[in-house]
RNA sequence: GGAGAGGUGGCAGAGUGGUUGAAUGUACCUGACUCGAAAUCAGGCGUACUCGCGAGAGUAUCGGGGGUUCGAAUCCCCCUCUCUCCUCCA
């Protein structure tokens, strides 16, 4: 969510910087909308204000055992009137609320303008592709015999799910082990387990919730509270730190879970369709950091590393990506993509999304620091994935192929496969 | 799943319809005393928002939301969390 003193002050300046990441703010609904409300909460307080004061009074002549139908009958009219006024300032709120929940963040400068994902600016690129002397084939053809199941996904579950079984079950696990361990020990973060249903102020917190609720899955309970499962555990990880103040000194937080992540995937019908590239459940090590506003966009930089390290450590050729300001998450502020290259495709395909949120998640959870004035103020918010589980077998599984079908196992993933060197 | 008790300022903890934004203690800040400190005394001390150049004034806020009332921390309803007991369970 944006600072709407921001948008009270300098508001065609961002609408101008919302524009090119195609939102189009409404700059004349939005003024019209807040100089009623200006209005009205002055009336409206006028109002209560007067209220209060008769109040008092008529406490302070019950009090005193003095009559009081007088100042009733002077009160009495206020009721309705005041209540009116109140409704239609609930109501005016909303609907200005409901236009900041439905904002964008605002594009770092860094950020290179553009319209699509064909306007992003690749920073790097790691490691040379393999050549192949022999016919390569796709993770589908080649997990199916080594354990990669998707009839038995789609009989228990429907399209997008995926069953693993054998040796591709243990390296998908093997994978999220080493990540998990490298991120902790080599990179000093805390490793954390969370909740996979989160409920919906959790979702409104780091940006899902209003504007995305078709992405997600939601389990209804009758009598409650619905949960929505997690989309990727930036939710729950980032959401520690909602409603909380931290002292300055505890930062930066810095996070990394390993969750299962649940996406409804409802725009992307025919996108993916063949194997586990886009499924419905993922697995994904996420990494979280909670870092004072000055440290956000260096921070970005050194998480985006610890993503690349395990790239490397894999020895996946990658590009690293500046997306452009039409191509980058509702919430983010800067974002850079790792996309691994899949011999298959014959391309490099996204398999990590790292991002400085800004105060963007912080302002909606209220999240925030005594900074060294004394006073609260927002923390700033970062995630990462290091990496997409899934998407990183697939990566495995075609970058390490052998003529025979067979998949030679990673120098790295050693130490996690039980002495397991080739899969076949 | 069943039954009960609770959620009040940084912390502890009063308050069950009326000059209550909320006693008291504690923590913290300022000043006095002191060579200095401790102790003591005096004063201050939440957050958000609105109006105002400003001094300042006002509104909201006692887990969250709705209701009753001239007036709600206090009464009613829904949700949520915590604790205790029973039941079940990995």
């Amino acid at each position: 969510m944006l600072d709407i003193n921001l948008l009270r002050t300098d508001l065609e300046n961002v609408a101008a910087r919302l524009a090119s990441r195609k939102f189009i703010l409404d700059v004349e609904a939005f003024s019209a909308l807040e100089n009623e409300r200006k209005q009205l909460q002055t009336s409206t307080q006028d109002l209560q204000a007067k209220r209060n004061a008769s109040s008092k009074l008529i406490g302070q002549a019950k009090a005193k055992g003095e009559d009081v139908s007088a100042i009733m009958a002077d009160v009495a009219n206020l009721g309705d009137e005041l209540k009116a006024a109140e409704t239609a300032l609930a109501s005016l709120q909303d609907k200005i609320n409901d236009m900041l929940f439905a904002m964008p963040n605002l594009p770092h400068e860094s950020v290179p303008v553009g319209k699509d994902e064909t306007e992003n600016e690749e920073v790097l690129r790691w490691g040379t592709p393999r050549v192949f002397d022999f016919e390569i084939k796709d993770h589908v053809d080649l997990g199916g015999p080594l354990g990669l199941d998707f009839e038995t996904g789609s009989k228990l579950s429907g399209a997008r799910f995926t069953a693993l079984k054998g040796g591709i079950a243990r390296l998908h696990r093997a994978l999220a082990q080493f990540m998990l361990d490298t991120h902790t020990s080599e990179h000093g973060y805390t490793e954390a387990y969370t909740p996979y249903l989160v409920n919906a102020a959790s979702l409104m917190g780091t940006g899902q919730l209003p504007k995305f609720e078709e992405d997600l899955f939601k389990v209804n309970r009758p009598g409650a509270e619905p949960l929505y499962l997690i989309p990727t555990a930036e939710v729950s990880v980032t959401n520690f730190v909602r409603d909380t103040i931290v002292k300055a000194e505890e930062l930066p937080l810095k996070f990394t879970a390993h969750t299962p992540c649940f996406r409804s995937e409802a725009g992307a019908y025919g996108h993916d369709v063949r194997g586990m590239i886009r499924q419905h459940q993922f697995d994904k090590v996420e990494l979280v950091q909670i870092v004072h506003p000055d440290e956000s966009l260096s921070t970005l930089e050194i998480l985006t590393g610890h993503a690349e390290a395990i790239l490397q450590k894999l020895e996946l050729p990658y590009r690293k990506v500046n997306l452009c300001t039409g191509d980058m998450g509702f919430g983010a502020q800067k974002t850079y993509d790792l996309e691994v290259w899949l011999p298959a495709q014959n391309t490099y395909r996204e398999i990590s999304s790292c991002s400085s949120m800004g105060a963007f998640q912080a302002r909606r959870m209220q999240a925030r620091f005594k900074n060294e004035q004394g006073k609260n103020e927002l923390v700033h918010t970062l995630n990462g994935s290091g990496l997409a589980v899934g998407r990183t077998l697939v990566a495995v599984l075609e970058n390490y192929q052998n003529a025979d079908g067979s998949i030679t196992v990673p120098k790295a993933l050693h130490a996690y496969m039980g002495g397991l060197t080739v899969l076949k």
